[in-house]
DNA sequence: GAGGGTCTTTATCAAAACGCAAATCAGACA
DNA sequence: TGTCTGATTTGCGTTTTGATAAAGACCCTC
């Protein structure tokens, strides 16, 4: 199939850049192994994780679309991945000429955005407290009474939610004070994910 | 044109909800007339305003793509309106057929993705401070030097930055207090827009 | 098993943001 | 002109968040 032979390979250690912040960079891609994860970093440092991206997910460089626009994230690989990629000279007569594959395109686009819809209201109306406790029950959906490994570190929680690490560190332990979860320094355990739901509704 | 035929007219007075947050609403829209606001709102009572559809602009209910997916915002008439609407039923006919339009539904949808991607690290890394300075600069371009009518209302500015009306009353009085602009209960102006800039890449 | 590096935890302090309530004002309208 | 309504302004106390610093714990390598 003429997709598969345009397809450019990639692969990336743990850690590694795929692209920067400001970069221009017109192309779509498809995980095939690992997690890529766009990032945004401020100024001063502190950075925040919009998704991740897993085997089999599609995302894009905003200059496929729109040129000489740069990309508003970096892509940073989480674990070592591979990826496919495509250039938008490559791809766009085709999606011209294929009516299903943009709209499958514009769906994902509008799940895409949908998910940030959800970051905004999140960032603008809940405090740390409430998302923390969103983040808890759907990242650690196996602890529920159950203890697991902490597999995020401190700054990777603190990034996905917009915070730093002291805070989470602060909110984790407040969160056991009110018996909600179980936790020490390397594992962790949801005991009361009501309280926590109820914390991640109201904040 | 098929289009033109297909289109539903509607009618807003100034105020009226088009659609509720939760709503399953599948049409794509473009504003003939006036202006229609993407509204979020809070359990609590705070509001969030996306952005401003103005005359010419083209907007969806989110199930016009996913269906039994419900708005993640509301949508307000902020004057008298006027708007074509077409329902998911009769585009995606079109859609899947020209190659042309999809392209461009994309793009305009990256183009809102970006502004959502905007929103995200404005409410992520600037304080209200920042917010506030980037605002007044988008809003009062010609306020310049130049005094003009404070044409929002605390709380419409509020909703804008997401905050409260009282940390957007007592911050402009603060920027007048640093000399970045003058204000009074009616009007308004900007003499330090350089200042303005500073703060809104800051904070 | 000593040392370095990374991550976690805790405490303290200062700044930012918010909520509430009272006082004030501008404009509309009778 | 007087009154009413909604918007603005201000003060004050509280909560939330963030920055800094220091101390522990763990892992890895030499």
């Amino acid at each position: 199939m003429a997709l598969t032979r345009a397809a450019i390979g990639r692969s990336y250690k743990k850690g590694e850049w795929i692209t920067h912040y400001g970069d221009i960079w017109p192309y779509l891609f498809v995980v095939e192994e690992g997690v890529i994860t766009p990032i945004k970093e401020s100024p001063d440092g502190r950075s925040l994780i919009i998704i991740s991206l897993v085997e089999g997910e599609v995302f894009w460089g905003i200059s496929f679309f729109l040129e000489d626009v740069p990309m508003p994230v970096a892509l940073v690989a989480k674990e070592d991945s591979r990826i496919s990629l495509w250039s938008h000279d490559h791809i766009k007569p085709l999606l011209l000429k294929n009516g299903q594959m943009s709209w499958e395109l514009t769906r994902l686009m509008v799940r895409r955005m949908q998910h940030a819809s959800d970051m905004v209201d999140v960032l603008a109306f809940q405090p740390v407290t409430g998302r923390l406790a969103r983040l808890l029950l759907e990242h650690y959906r196996e602890a529920v009474e159950d203890y697991v490994a902490r597999d995020m570190t401190l700054d990777e929680m603190a990034a996905r939610i917009g915070t730093t690490r002291e805070m989470v560190c602060r909110q984790l332990y407040k969160f056991a004070d009110q018996g909600a979860i179980q936790i020490n320094r390397t594992e962790f355990m949801i005991s009361d994910p009501v309280y926590l739901k109820k914390i991640a509704r109201k904040g």
